[in-house]
DNA sequence: AGCTATTGTGTAAGCGCTTACATTTTTATA
DNA sequence: TATAAAAATGTAAGCGCTTACACAATAGCT
């Protein structure tokens, strides 16, 4: 059943047929409903490979992520997706995994899949050195390039984030202020919204006018039982700390396991808050205190951004949201913030 | 740049530029480097549309779950995903939240976009009521569908699972064997795994010869502290138990949370085990026993099947795998089994 | 009624590829 | 070296749609 088959039916061209599908020049009320009612009769679904030859778009966005079952992607995807589909979209998913190569690769094959648009998901994407980059910019010139959690200033990209700077300075302050100055800040990978996290930690210290010991700062890319044995062993070289602000829930989790171990009262002796306001939270005990960086309200941002673009409107190249602090059972001294 | 710039420039044909990128047909080895070489150089992508309507293919899988959020699926999709692009496949992913309309409208749309097949994730596709697993049976007569974690015996049709049935009761049995005869199981909706998880539990006690209190099986739907709370009204209705067989590792925890308001000791007083080995089971206290479903084998071995499918070899109906019990510390009597 | 705008519909030329079939070139064989 | 078989390539007809342009029908004027 195809366009020849409608029209033969209908007794008109398969151009008529061809705008009452696409509803963008005038047909007749009698011969649209006529058309309409054939099409139903025969359940005749238009190909959507011609069809997509034909307007150069089958509707299709790629959505790159490194792991699609990590909760904070996972999260990403499933609003992104339902934003994309209430715009008539479908999402192809792909998944990079860690390594750089496979994300030039596969962002490349969503291109040659003729997407209309490619949403990276995660800040993993943004590199501090600019050269490393390119790869986005190049597939910019192509296709409107989204970036969910991550910046990158460049034509046709559009950036939405939240301000894990701004969140980090607060947090970190609030932390100094309740007199608690043993900081650790523990994060998962040179990301952009690490970088940025690790500025907001750094700037809380400078506001203070305190010193800031580098060994505070650790770099640390492990599982939740790792962590754990990473922070026995920074104890066990005599660095103290008595709170951990963690780059994400499950660093954070594995913060806890060391409090735990460590036989610390929490939150009175030992404070940990993590990121991401993820699922893990509240399975813990005591339930885990996190950022939450309003990924909903980012997805729906990023998408309402890239429809706008779609449609040759503009839109603004980056739109930054406050997080907010969900305070639970690991720390106490945020509902003074 | 297309085929006839290409043709062009190599002073041949377009047919023997299609037949270098297509490689089933026998091309001159010096033209077809000649012409490789000219795609390469000027960085030629043939249009995935127009290829599409040739070819009436254009190597897409479609992906159909309830919640990409969701600890189970995310996990089933990065697998899938994975393997499907091992193929040389990519998935264009649809979550079509709790209801059944909506199923059935994005399994069409699915199919409008003309994937090569579709993979439902998730056993509740699966109904009871045979009619209502109709439209699945329509889907089959016009692409291969892959039911991950459940069964529907239809042409068409291939279904890659584990055998929630066998691993319920053997649970079960060991629970009952081991003294535990005041047992609670608890599950989430009518699915196809949830079915046979109870009929596991159920035979359970026929194999053992107890009565069953069908106080005992639970069908609840929702949060962990709600489920918390439900346990909580459930005793003080007067009914007891100790031990918790639930449906998922989050109706698990939703129990623990219970046993630790009631201050039992776990395990000795409370045993708890959930479904799907999810990252949560680690992050509780005492970390959680839970039935490991092999989702890894499970997902390549749906791909596996599809595959052959696709290329037009036969493939069986359904794929069944054993499930392993994953012992922590919410339960102590599954290691003698 | 006669003329012009407006609206509705048809014709035909793409979109960029694949592939059956025809044709030419090369290779193998006697 | 002539000839048949095999290999390489070209020609042209699709695949099923969109849309610019042409033309016909209708409506709105005086």
């Amino acid at each position: 059943m195809n366009i020849y088959d409608i029209s033969k039916k209908a007794g008109v061209s398969i151009a008529t047929v061809s705008r009452v599908m696409n509803g963008n020049a005038r047909v007749s009320e009698k011969t649209r409903q006529k058309i309409l009612d054939i099409m139903a009769e025969n359940d005749y679904t238009p190909n959507a490979f011609a069809r997509g030859l034909g307007l150069n778009t089958m509707q299709t966005i790629g959505l790159l992520c490194a792991d699609s079952s990590d909760q904070f992607f996972s999260r990403a995807i499933y609003y992104l997706e339902r934003a994309l589909r209430a715009n008539h979209y479908d999402a192809i998913l792909s998944c990079t995994g860690a390594g750089y190569d496979t994300r030039m690769e596969y962002l490349k094959r969503l291109l040659a899949k003729k997407v209309d648009a490619v949403i990276l998901i995660g800040s993993s994407f943004i590199e501090a050195v600019p050269e490393r980059n390119r790869y986005i910019v190049d597939a910019a010139a192509e296709v409107p390039v989204i970036i969910l959690n991550g910046y990158l200033k460049a034509p046709n990209v559009y950036c939405s984030l939240c301000d894990d700077r701004e969140i980090t300075q607060q947090v970190t302050s609030a932390c100094l202020e309740h007199g608690r100055k043993e900081l650790l800040f523990l994060y998962r990978a040179d990301s952009y919204s690490g970088r940025r996290k690790l500025e907001g930690f750094k700037g809380a210290f400078a506001a203070a006018e305190l010193p800031l010991d580098p060994r505070r700062i650790i770099l640390f890319n492990g599982s939740i039982p790792e962590t754990k044995e990473k922070l026995l062993s920074v104890a066990a070289d005599g660095l103290i700390f008595d709170t951990v602000i963690a780059g994400d829930d499950e660093l954070a989790i594995g913060a806890l396991k060391y409090a735990k171990a460590m036989q610390f009262d929490i939150p009175s002796q030992f404070s940990i808050i993590g990121y991401n306001n993820s699922q893990f939270c509240i399975c813990c005990e005591p339930e885990l205190s996190s950022v939450d960086n309003q990924l909903e309200f980012c997805c729906n941002n990023a998408v309402a951004a890239l429809m706008s673009v779609l449609s040759g409107k503009p839109a603004p190249g980056k739109t930054m949201l406050s997080a907010n602090i969900l305070e639970r059972g690991t720390t106490d001294f945020f509902k003074f913030l």
